[in-house]
RNA sequence: GUGACCGUAGCUCAGUCGGUAGAGCUCUGGAUUGUGGCUCCAGCGGUCGUGGGUUCGAUCCCCAUCGGUCACCCCA
């Protein structure tokens, strides 16, 4: 019988590993909560068109990577490649667009079927945010404020640059395509054969390629910066002063241009050269149309998407992680005779009553005192509370300091929760 | 989709110029009948990725295949 395994590029998180994917999600959470964003959640499967006709029908994303099946109806579905375009649909088919602002954020897993390679999945997760009905360029720089904070929170802001560039609006994008396009023709024979190929589906996508000798061709280039309408040059300025006032530092690069072809305008990345390859760690930018192309009123939106694999790989890489995350319990019971076995569940209960802040862990499964204290140790608690057949006789639980050089003491089990209480709030 | 490198114990790896394998960590028990971390001892644990070929004999050599990793491409 053939071995079942996983699925290639989708991978399990583990239990060694979920308490760091928790302390990333908490501190998102409460950071765009301080920020005042509400989260939504929306199917991991849309109808096909929600992406084709949002991403763009010529991206790479769209073209190979999407993972699409009928369904038994007949109807064309697809797991999302990434989530902007599930939320946008949300948000007009629930009416949330209607004269109205909207904040907001998600979290979860997006699907692309691509060779995986480090930081790149074909399950990967995504935390997005999304605003809608603001055109200003003040959401624009709060969105990368906020972003800056949150490197900040999790230890990483030395090991990331922001890159800012403008697509402009779409007829300044068509005229800057076109010569673009006019020069690169021209030089035809000095491309490398993906940017050939690209010069008539997607010239854009030929600034960033990595080719070296593109790369050189293109310092000749016709710079998209200097092909800005006005109405874009202003809001770009107006995003890199309010940058300027918070202390965000960026790079202009106008060589950046975004693999999905609803952005215009502001246009963004966090990347870092710690994570080999695939050093974007969040991207994001503005899509006035998009609303309108998957079929709401014309409504302006700006949003970004980190990856959170990427992310826990960059503060694994730096060493970032707080070292408690390890710890499974705050006390650990370990128990010695009949007597003992009978009353420390009930024990253990009045315990989690009185103290619910503290994670108990009671020994199960038998073996010597000796392992039990073991696994006290292993478990990375503070406390050890033993229970044998002398603090039976006196309703008294023995507490021992596993990580300090206080003396062990025991206490009436009413006394017992107080203090690990007062103890373990001291050494937090 | 293309390329390079790699598959030996749960994990990290050694090894056999071809004679069916070993260490460290982990786990269990003991040295220390009720006290963890350090040390020492013992034990558990392997279709040497899979299939075929060469050979008296293959974990080792050859071919294929599957899987992993990294890179191209693309993006979070």
């Amino acid at each position: 019988m053939a071995k079942i395994t996983g699925i290639r590029g989708m991978n399990d998180v583990l239990p060694g590993d979920s308490a760091r994917w928790q302390y990333l999600e908490n501190i998102v959470r409460h950071l765009l909560a301080q920020y005042g964003y509400q989260e939504v959640r929306t199917p991991v499967v849309e109808q096909t068109p929600v992406f084709t006709r949002g991403i763009g029908e010529v991206t790479d994303i769209v073209e190979k990577e999407m993972y699409t099946f009928e369904d038994r109806s007949g109807d064309s579905l697809s797991l999302r490649p990434e989530g902007t375009a599930g939320c946008v649909r949300a948000m007009i088919e629930n009416g949330l667009l209607h004269n109205q602002t909207q904040k907001v954020w998600y979290q979860g897993s997006m699907f692309r079927y691509e060779r995986p390679q480090k930081g790149r999945y074909r399950q990967f997760n995504q935390i997005g945010v999304e605003t809608f009905g603001l055109t200003g360029p003040d959401i624009d720089a709060e969105l990368i404020v906020l972003t800056a904070r949150l490197w900040k929170a999790l230890g990483i802001d030395h090991a990331v640059t922001l890159q800012l560039n403008s697509l402009g609006t779409s007829e300044a994008r068509a005229n800057y395509k076109a010569a673009l396009v006019d020069y690169l023709n021209s030089r035809k024979d000095q491309l490398d054969e993906d940017s050939q190929r690209r010069l008539s589906t997607n010239p854009m996508r030929i600034l960033d390629s990595k080719n070296p000798q593109t790369q050189a061709l293109l310092s000749e280039a016709p710079s998209l910066l200097d092909w800005l309408d006005e109405e874009s040059k202003e809001h770009f300025a107006g995003l890199t002063s309010r940058l300027d006032a918070c202390g965000v530092s960026y790079e202009v690069n106008p060589r950046l241009v975004r693999g999905l072809d609803y952005y215009g305008k502001t246009a963004f990345e966090w990347v870092t050269d710690a994570l080999g390859a695939q050093g974007t760690v969040c991207g994001g930018g503005r899509y006035d149309g998009l609303v309108e192309q998957l079929g709401g009123k014309s409504t302006p939106a700006v949003g970004f998407a980190m990856g959170v694999e990427r992310l826990l790989l960059l503060i694994e890489a730096l060493n970032q992680f707080p070292e408690d995350l390890t710890s499974t319990a705050d006390v650990y019971i370990a128990v010695m005779g009949e007597k003992a076995e009978q009353v420390v569940m009930p024990w253990a209960e009045r315990l989690r009553t009185d103290a619910p802040n503290l994670r108990i862990v009671a020994h199960n499964g038998g073996g010597g005192f000796k392992a039990q204290m073991k696994k006290a140790d292993k478990s990375g608690a503070h406390f050890a509370l033993i229970i044998g057949d002398d603090e039976v006789a006196n309703e008294q639980v023995a507490v021992k300091d596993l990580r300090g050089d206080a003396e062990q003491v025991s206490l009436p089990l009413a006394d017992v929760a107080n203090h690990l209480i007062t103890k373990i709030d001291g050494v937090n």
